[in-house]
DNA sequence: GCGCATTACTAATACGCATTAGTGATCCGG
DNA sequence: CCGGATCACTAATGCGTATTAGTAATGCGC
């Protein structure tokens, strides 16, 4: 009889017997009495098959908190499962010390939609340089040990994220991005925002108003230009080209003489859009205090979005805010939508409209 | 001969052939003639052992490059027994809508030194923890799926914390934390900063000086009253209990007439401990506001810590600023130090000394 | 009391990667 | 030219969980 050769047995080292590691679904099991696969699927609680009997069901709980038993994520994920995490990937840091880029506002309500919805949340930084988080060029791999993962901000590298779409993993981009096919996204709905606020001003009885913006082909520029053409033509006011001034540099050449030459013509209404620096009202704000214009009275001044910190003071600017919370929150509904392959939720988000004191109505007409 | 039984093979239904997924070492393997083992040498580059010929290294390496093959992150840490994964658990929502007593600044040390190390963070509240687990008795355990965890705040329930100590899971606390054995901590050294603090005073020519403290048992109030009192000792002043006033309601208690009464006997300086409310400084700084003291002409204050935001402005109160991202590095440095098993980092940071405007020589003696 | 369903489990996988013992080669000294 | 050392690699695990085929026990109808 031959003995079939006994082999070693390669593989890992014995764990370290120091210290009790975590408890796994093996000691729950030894614990009450049953089997692995038993514990997996009390826990699993799948709508599917198996039945567990109440008596056993009973059992296993208790003996999982008896042992502070707690899935390991990356198995559960292995086992072609999820793990109930979500990811945060932020390309640059999340907390930055300059608080003016921070991703803080959206964060209060990625964590609230996240617990309410039962997901912890995973938060990735891009921006690491060195260690083992390195930013080689698939850093954005790590994410998939989440069972989906959102993005803020555009610095995220479309190759990759392209990689990760394709391969059906479930992202959500916080910001409109459409140059990506198949990329979900949540976005501020700055089309009707933009819309209400020219209504507003035309309600006021302004019937001349000129958009200031700046050169940039960004969705959320030119969502806010569309929205401000459409609320025109919806007063049945005068649109077209000249009621916008595109500058790639409005403090420079929004001057004063241009700003006259807007108010002889019988203008009397301004809107400027939000951007990064908030270029386009501090040129617009600059200017009609140079020119010494009384706003409200003797014109109104609007901003699509909201002002810079710097400009945040008074006069609050007519316009809208960006519920930058609920963005958050909404972001989490659309990718848990994913995860879960259910339908998608909706991806725009309105604006509140902001009375301010910057508009009033329009000076009457010699 | 007798067949062994040819059992059916459970586990799981073969993948949908529908679409190619995305490759995995075995492909790469195949592709480059070598085994899956290889591919895993080649990629892991560890410090260790095995060693790869130059020829088969770049076989590899071309195959993952024709692939695009990224690691499995879950495949990756199931393996090497690690998620890379560190804990932040607060009590209280890690992103309060209230801005004032968020841990942001921490946070912002934190992240940075997670990245540093390759970790990403988990962030569980307390309130949430995650819907699977609700807030039930041990809604703590769930943290375990990290592989450490740093606890904010002293809401943490203890026996809990203890429970967690006790399996060996690395727990760091942030702010000291002696009542529980065993458990990591870092904070803040107020002793040291509490006695430079005096030696400024000394060094400017103050005799005698009184602490204004709350009446509190916490850690960070009985350290800054004993460095109040080693800087006293190491200056030769007089220190002992009539040096220290300790109020539970400064606001009250600390009267005018107790503030001359002070003057009267020779004191010159006076020290305020930072609290939650910030009650000692704003207590003394009424006082003295009150009973007409020029500071620091007639008499210098200091404060150990930092002001609260309300009395922020001017003057600036010299005393001493608590680095707080730098308490979340080191924190994270901590709790990396116990997940990999090495030596415990250094639980102390230095606090910097603030110059401020509220400490000037002491008035000449008549 | 015999087949057939149902119930309540368990055994045996698979997931993708890291690790280690083992295996031919090849080299080297004596 | 033989034993040992080194090199370059592969086979065979294990990590912890999810899933599924199988099975023993029980119920049920006729």
């Amino acid at each position: 009889m031959e003995e079939p050769r006994k082999r070693a047995r390669p593989g890992r080292a014995p764990a370290p017997a120091g210290r009790t590691s975590r408890p796994r679904q093996a000691e729950v099991a030894r614990l009450a009495g049953v089997s692995q696969a038993t514990v997996s699927l009390v826990l699993g609680a799948r709508k599917q098959g198996a039945t567990i009997s109440e008596e056993t069901r009973r059992k296993v709980l208790d003996a999982v908190r008896a042992l502070g038993y707690v899935p390991d994520p990356a198995a559960s994920r292995l086992a072609a499962a999820r793990n109930n995490l979500l990811g945060v990937f932020s390309f640059t840091s999340t907390f930055p010390t300059d608080v003016q880029h921070s991703y803080y506002p959206f964060l209060v309500g990625v964590e609230q939609e996240a617990a309410a919805r039962g997901y912890d949340l995973v938060l990735f930084t891009g921006s690491s340089t060195g260690g083992a988080g390195a930013a080689g060029p698939n850093a954005l791999a790590r994410v998939r040990l989440a069972d989906g993962c959102l993005f803020l901000g555009r610095h995220a590298p479309a190759e990759e994220l392209r990689r990760l779409v394709a391969d059906g993993f479930p992202v959500v981009h916080l910001g409109r991005r459409d140059e990506l096919e198949g990329l979900a996204w949540v976005g501020a709905d700055y089309i009707s925002a933009s819309q209400e606020v020219v209504a507003h001003l035309a309600a006021l009885g302004h019937r001349r108003i000129v958009l200031i913006r700046e050169d940039d082909e960004a969705p959320a520029s030119t969502d806010r230009e569309h929205g401000f053409l459409k609320g025109l033509e919806e007063a049945g006011l005068p649109g077209g080209p000249a009621a916008v001034f595109r500058s790639a540099d409005p403090e420079r050449e929004l001057t004063a003489e241009r700003l006259r030459g807007w108010l002889d013509e019988g203008v009397t209404a301004f809107v400027a859009e939000e951007t990064d620096t908030g270029d386009a009202w501090r040129a617009l704000h600059g200017a009609a205090h140079f020119v010494g214009i009384d706003c409200p009275r003797d014109a109104s001044l609007a901003l699509l979005g909201s002002p810079p910190p710097d400009l945040a003071e008074e006069p609050v600017p007519t316009g809208f805010d960006i519920p930058r919370p609920q963005l958050g929150a909404a972001a989490v509904r659309m990718l848990a939508a994913l995860v879960s392959g259910e339908a998608a939720a909706e991806p725009l988000v309105a604006c509140t409209f902001r009375p301010g004191s910057t508009a009033g109505p329009a000076p009457a007409r010699y």
